[in-house]
DNA sequence: AGCTTATTGAAAAATATTATCAATAAGGTT
DNA sequence: AACCTTATTGATAATATTTTTCAATAAGCT
C-alpha cells in the first residue's frame, strides 16, 4: 500500500507539497524538523510555503505515513514511517533513524507494571538510542590511526 | 538525598524560583508545561518571571530532579523525577503520571534489535500509556448508572 | 552584618506555530 | 481535452513560545 493510495483512500488529494514532503522524508535517513524540511525543499528549488509543510506533516502523521520521533537531546523530528507496529532506533553519532518491528517483547514488562501500578496499559512509546553499524566502523578506524 | 542537597553539591544555590518550581512539580500528579507552571505559581500569589521557570526547569532537568515526559498527544510536560533508572506511565483520562522502576525487562528486546540492526544500544526512551486505577473505577461507576 | 557573585526579572529579540482568505490546482465529469 | 467543483495552497498577519541581555537582587560564605 503506497502512500498515494493511503491519501486517496482517505479522501485526500495527492498535492505537490504533500508529495515533496513525503518524498524528502522517504529519502532522508535522519529525522527532520518542519523548518529543516522547508529549507531543504526551498534550497533545491521547490517553491512551497512553510505553512504547507506544517499541514502536510500533520496530515501524514495522522495517516501514519510519517512518525514523530524524539532525538537524544529531546527535540523532535519527523521520519517516513513503515506500516504496522514498529519503533525507532536512533544513532547518537550520525543521527540516522531506522525502524524495528514491535513485538511481544514488552509483554512481560507491561504485565509487571500493571501489577505494580494497577494501571491498565493500552499503549506505549519506545525508542532506542545507540551507535549505528557505520559509525561503529568509523570509531574503530579512528582508533587505529592513533 | 533531597533536591536542595543536589543543587548545593553541584554548586548551585537554592533560590526562590527553583524552590517554587520544584515544590509545585513534587505536589502535582500531572506533568506541567512551563506556561502552566508559571500560571499556577502566579495565581497562588507567587511573583516570579516566566524566564525563571524556563531556567529552573533546564537546570533541574539537567540534575535529574525533574523529567520531561511526552503526553499521549505528543506534547511534553515536566514531572518531579525519582532517582535511579525509571520510566513513566501516564493516564489517558486524568493525565496523571507516575513512575515505575526500570529493570532488565528490556534486555531481550534490546538484544534482538541489536542483532537485527547491528546497532549498539546504549539508552532508551520508554513510556507507557493507559488508565489509572482511579479512572478505571470511575468508568465502572458511570457504566452502572446506565 | 558585610561581601561576592550566582541568579533573577523586565523588556526586547528571535523562533515557532496557527489562523484567515483569496487564488490555485487536483481529480472527477463530460 | 476542456470544464467544474472544491480541497488545498501560499501570503500575510496574528499568536505563542523560547532565548538573549543586563542592571538589580538575594543566596550563602566569612
Amino acid at each position: 500500500m503506497n502512500w498515494q493510495k493511503v491519501l486517496a483512500d482517505n479522501g485526500y488529494r495527492v498535492s505537490g507539497p504533500r508529495r515533496l514532503v513525503m518524498q524528502l522524508l522517504a529519502d532522508s535517513v535522519q529525522p527532520m524538523t518542519p523548518l529543516e524540511i522547508y529549507q531543504a525543499l526551498s534550497q533545491s528549488g521547490r517553491d512551497l510555503g512553510m505553512v504547507s509543510v506544517y499541514r502536510a506533516l500533520e496530515l501524514l502523521t495522522e495517516l501514519g505515513l510519517v512518525c514523530l520521533v524524539y532525538k537524544p537531546d529531546g527535540s523532535a523530528g519527523y521520519v517516513a514511517g513503515s506500516s504496522g507496529h514498529h519503533h525507532h532506533i536512533l544513532c547518537k553519532k550520525c543521527h540516522c533513524a531506522i525502524t524495528f518491528a514491535g513485538s511481544e517483547d514488552l509483554d512481560s514488562l507491561v504485565k509487571r507494571v500493571e501489577a505494580e501500578t494497577k494501571f491498565r496499559v493500552s499503549d506505549h512509546l519506545l525508542q532506542l538510542y545507540g551507535i549505528c553499524p557505520e559509525c561503529q566502523e568509523k570509531l574503530v578506524d579512528s582508533a587505529e590511526e592513533n
